[in-house]
DNA sequence: GTATGTATATTCACTAGTCGGTATACATGG
DNA sequence: CCATGTATACCGACTAGTGAATATACATAC
């Protein structure tokens, strides 16, 4: 039994994670996966009983460094919290405009598993996606907004809307728009619309 | 060259759409759509040049159909914009508690194809998506609403974003939050938060 | 009216390559 | 010796796409 540490196994997600992230998972092999780490695919295999299980480990690995990320763009923008909350997005389009980006991973995976409902991807993915939303309300609570979990559910929506026709438009205005509504949402919670 | 109103090019598409619809294009062999048409891949590939090319049929397909539909939520629900606008999204939670509905595929193709952001099937959601802003910003516009075109933009994010996060969830409470979302931001604009 | 020509439409058999996953063997360190 | 880990080589199933032949229909020519 492989160990969970293992540095192998960090190298072989890590190589998993871009080339699923850029790819999408069913467009990359595992061949693909283990040429990239620098190792075979007996190997892989050794480290992980399937894809579909290194495909979990990609998102689950995925999930701390994404809401860092949402936090710190949320904590160091001044203003309340319509102006937080808008810092979101619009940092969110600066990332969008990157040539290497290519929408959010929780998402696009979860559309390529449709079929698969149960799939422990998806299940990853729907831990970290709450976990976003509980993070958002409790901040939003902190900000003195009453019904702090209807509106970050609402936030969510407009978010992950913006993430998903962004793959259509390539347009970040789209990503701006959404932060915009966001922040009216917030300002109507906050009792001044 | 084959014409494009062919019955079999019709029998070829209406495979395509059930089975890629319902399983995703990258799970859907194009063996398997000859098929379920009932002829052979040789025959398939005197009417389409290539699984894109069928992959951008399918969705050019469904264009109308799609917005006939939720025009016709629209136009039968009672009251003002704000209701109307709601019942789009009410219908549509309704939608997403059939065991067949695995949420939008013009989103789900996009999401498939990040990776080849010029791809035809792209451009058909693209197109699709574009003429139900403006079909929905005209309706507004016609009840009367001011800034119709920010107004159907932060609605459709929210749809979309509805669509996505159901796809990780499976709980249509999340269209139904939506739909009141969208409610809000429609009343903004009518001038009575 | 029957032979010939041509465009449309369809089939069978095939290629060349990729897929996820595995059997077997060999190393290395405790 | 035995557990952990790595490598080569392979499997059967499936992939998108194609070559060559043929069926069908409807012309026009004689």
């Amino acid at each position: 039994m492989p160990e969970a540490t293992s540095p192998t196994r960090k190298r072989i997600v890590d190589a998993a994670t871009k080339l699923f992230y850029g790819e999408g998972i069913g467009r990359v092999s595992v061949d693909a996966v283990a040429e990239k780490a620098g190792l075979t695919k007996r190997t892989l295999y050794y480290h992980f009983k399937s894809k579909d299980e290194l495909i979990a480990a990609y998102l689950d690995g995925r999930d701390q460094p994404n809401l860092k990320q949402m936090a710190g763009w949320f904590d160091d923008a001044e203003g309340g919290a319509d102006k937080k909350v808008e810092a979101i997005f619009t940092n969110l389009a600066r990332a969008a405009r990157h040539p290497k980006w290519k929408g959010c991973g929780f998402l696009r995976t979860a559309a390529e598993l449709a079929s698969m409902p149960g799939h422990p991807a998806v299940k990853a993915g729907a831990r970290h996606k709450t976990r976003f939303e509980t993070w958002l309300a409790g901040e939003l609570s902190t900000q003195g907004i009453g019904e702090p979990q209807i509106l970050a559910r609402e936030i969510v929506l407009l978010m992950d809307g913006a993430f998903s026709i962004m793959l259509i438009h390539r347009n970040p205005d789209y990503v701006e728009a959404a932060g915009r509504a966001a922040g009216v949402l917030v300002k109507v919670r906050m009792g001044a619309a």
